[in-house]
DNA sequence: GTGTCTGCAAACCCTTTGCAATTTT
DNA sequence: AAAATTGCAAAGGGTTTGCAGACAC
């Protein structure tokens, strides 16, 4: 996990400018460090700084997309999820699609498809912060022993 | 493509009733036959049914994917859009980042990779309805001759 | 006839935006 | 001092819902 303070400086050493609110803001998302929706950082982040604004938090948001630094996940279900980029673990979510889980997997998995789709195709796919929707392994079981509808 | 004709026989066997609005929304989805909004499909079939409410394409479309007949495509970018559901010929979207474009490839190339994941993880991927983001070839191209940011 | 579906309008929720005041550089 | 950022409140856009009447079964 990458600290807070590491954060704020790449942040300014990208041209941003380094607010209470920012740093804050990034302390946040680097502490939880999972698949964080708007909603959860405003919650935390406003105990810190009681008079933030959620309006921030998605204009901040935006800066630190950005600046490359977080990553939104792409999913049909449920409200917009985004995760701070680790370079150093880049790897692949698994949403599943009845308990909303995420979980996470290594990209080399997948890596040699998508060099396969890349090759056929001229698509490039983003490996590093790619989303599969599916079940995971309890909905699957409970989905193989229940009628439908 | 399958007949709209064909698939309102099918709403109906899965113990739905079928409506004039269900059978034109239906045969709309068909005859569109791609990766459709619910806005396109409101536009289109109120040309043939005037009175007819947004609000009961939303629930004809919960309808059918309760039914599975329809799927609705993960993506951060944009609207939500769906597809019809074609067990003849599953395949993977790939979603473009820069472009929304929406391309097609079979389920085969990632399939392999979805059974290791499976494996692994215990975690079974859609992969009948797979949604990839990334830039296609255009995009990537463009990508790779432009100074970022 | 019963239970479902529709249209309408209002509500909802998440997200975005305009603006004046404040803060960072 | 200049330029960027914030808070506030209001608007925006897509989606959902309550209800009374209409309709499929």
């Amino acid at each position: 996990m990458t600290c807070g303070e590491t954060l704020v400086a790449e942040l300014r050493r990208k041209g941003f400018r380094v607010t209470p609110q920012r740093s804050v803001i990034l302390e946040t998302i680097a502490h939880k460090s999972g698949h964080i929706s708007v909603h959860e950082v405003y919650l935390e982040a406003r105990e810190r700084l009681p008079g933030l604004n959620v309006a921030t938090i998605y204009r901040t948001l935006e800066s630190l997309q950005k600046a490359g630094m977080i990553d939104l996940l792409a999913s049909d279900t449920d409200v917009a999820r985004f995760s701070l980029r680790d370079a150093h673990n880049p790897h692949t979510h698994l949403v599943c699609r009845e308990c909303n889980q995420i979980l996470e997997v290594g990209t080399d998995v997948i890596a040699r498809s998508a060099r396969e789709v890349e090759r056929d195709t001229g698509f490039v796919i983003d490996i590093d912060h790619l989303t599969l929707v599916g079940l995971c392994k309890a909905c699957a079981a409970a989905e193989r022993s229940m009628p439908h509808r």
